[in-house]
Order: C-alpha cells, then sequence, then structure tokens
DNA sequence: GCATCTGCTGGGCACTATGCCTAGCGGTCG
DNA sequence: CGACCGCTAGGCATAGTGCCCAGCAGATGC
C-alpha cells in the first residue's frame, strides 16, 4: 500500500514523460525492465497508478471559464440532484460535502454569458433550494499530485 | 481548435483504453494509422491534450480524505498566499475564485484528524484572514471530461 | 474549367519495445 | 538451514513505432 523511493520516482518519471516505455524507464532509473515492470503492474493493481488517460483542457474545447456551485439540497432528494448533475455535460465533478445537505461542483462554461445558461440548467432542477458560484480567475495550482508522491515515498 | 467527431472518438478510446498505441487505435476506429498519428499531434500540439500523466489515488497513497477551503485573503497579499500554498503537498489544487478575494482550494489528509494538521498548516499564514472547510465524504461523479469531448465534438 | 492544397489512404522499411521466458544472487523469515 | 521473494541480466519471437512514399478525393482560388 505505502509506496518506497523507487515506486516515488518511478510516478514522478511518468508524470514528467509520460510517453517513454518500461524499457526507457528502467534506463533511466538504472534498475532492470523486469523491475519497472513489476512494480508499475503492482501500482496499478493496487490502485495507486489508476491509468493513463488523456488529460483534456477544457479551454481548448472551447470552454475556458470555470466555476465552483456549492448547491443546497432539500432533503431526501440527493440521489435525484446526482442523477440530474450527472445528465449536464459541462458539470465535471460533483462531490456531497459536510455541512448544511450541501454539494459542491466544477463547472465550465463557453464563456461568462453561457455560464449562466449552465447554472440554469443545473439548478434548474426540483430538489435544489439554493445555489452559490464563484467564477474561477486563475489557478495559481492545477491538480497535481507529486508533491504528496514525494512525501509519501519517504518513509 | 474546435474537434471534430474523429477527434472525439479518438479521445474517448484513449479515455477508455489507455494503453492501445497508434496501431490498435486506427483499427478500432476504422481508419489509416497515419491519420490517428496527424491527429494525435495535432491534438497535442493544439493543447487539446495535455498529455498521459499517471493518474494516482491520493487514497491509495494513504490520503483518503479529501476537503475544499475557501480562504479570505487580506489585501495584497495575493501572491504570498499563493507561494506559501505551493510549498504545502497537502494542497492539491488551487484557484483563485470571484467574491471577497476568496480562493478555493482542495486539500488530502491521512485522516479526519490529520485534517487538522495540515488546515493549520495551511491558514497558518500571515496574509490568510478566515477559512472555512466542506470536508468531501462521496464523490458521485469524479473528475470527467467524456461528455463534454462528446458535446464538443458535435458541431 | 483548371491548378493547387490539404487530409486521408495503404504500403514498405529499419529499428525498437514488448511480453514472456530462464538462471542466478542476495536478502529475510520461520 | 531451507524456502521464499525481489532484483538482475540475458535471450527470443512478435508487434509496434517513426518515417518515408505515391495516389486520390474534396475544397479553394483564379
Amino acid at each position: 500500500m505505502a509506496i518506497d523511493h523507487l515506486d516515488g520516482r518511478l510516478i514522478e518519471l511518468l508524470a514528467r514523460e509520460p510517453r517513454i516505455g518500461v524499457l526507457e524507464a528502467s534506463r533511466r532509473l538504472g534498475v532492470a525492465r523486469g523491475t519497472v515492470q513489476a512494480r508499475l503492474d503492482r501500482l496499478q493493481s493496487n490502485g495507486v497508478i489508476r491509468g493513463f488517460g488523456p488529460e483534456v483542457d477544457p479551454a481548448a474545447l472551447g470552454y475556458p471559464v470555470t466555476a465552483f456551485a456549492t448547491l443546497e439540497i432539500k432533503q431526501g432528494q440527493g440521489a435525484d440532484v446526482r442523477a440530474h448533475l450527472t445528465t449536464v455535460p459541462e458539470v465535471l465533478e460533483l462531490h456531497t460535502t459536510t455541512g448544511h445537505g450541501d454539494m459542491l461542483c466544477r463547472l465550465v462554461a463557453r464563456s461568462n454569458a453561457d455560464l449562466q445558461r449552465v447554472i440554469d440548467r443545473v439548478v434548474g432542477f426540483d430538489g435544489i433550494v439554493r445555489a452559490s458560484t464563484a467564477i474561477v480567475m486563475e489557478n495559481p495550482v492545477p491538480l497535481r499530485i507529486i508533491p504528496l508522491v514525494q512525501q509519501a515515498s519517504e518513509d
């Protein structure tokens, strides 16, 4: 479950240069190819590495506006609201959180004006009592995992 | 900049089975290998596909608790706060948002108790006036992009 | 109508990586 | 001490990659 230093270096290497193969990785890390292969298999079946899906930039698809919406849900309507939000493509992520029966979701839109349409679609549903939205202006720290991997590999 | 239907199918295919190569992808999509290669190159230099980094699960690294913190920042301290938060490995993501000079960040921790330590470290900084934290209980919609890609590829 | 350009096809080539195997070697643990 | 485990180092057939080419269809410009 915990990862060691070699695992950490392997993950870092894959994060920096994702398209390298097992053989090249083994050369960079100074270990045998079979070792890298075994580590990779283990990390994947462990669930530490979930996959290598392409990272798509919504801005490049024409959705440059990101926002976070906090939703207040009517008691007992959680499941319906979840199902509804799943059908909205602009909802990239949805969490249920502690607090007043709240949910937090990440939205994207084509423009600030378009965001209104997305929000209307999101909150135009019976179980949602109130929504408050924060538009993202800057993203000083994009989603990252390497610092955490480094910390986790020092045990 | 916009993507067409073939681009959309290619991205979907890569998302479902990330480890397939260009040749296998061309077979699945029923087009020539060179076409897939050209599309992939274009998508990457466009910035639509940012990369193929490994998706690491913080829970599997021993950080099963996720939280979102809303930070209220003292006027003019934004840059310092950003620099401070960048040094905290448990800060996975940071956005500046509209509102009262606010920031929103995603945190992880080893446990609910450990979250206290992380929050103390995050807010133990001069420029931060107030913080309110929401702990994530469930994640009904994990970060996804496919529905948006499908919508974007229908023009 | 005609020339040009772009994107896709289908193929060929040398090189490289992969998946899968074996044998050996140094640790650790009961 | 013997068994086991992880790493090394190598061999081998197969498959994929990067890179080339010629041909062809549709759009664009003159």
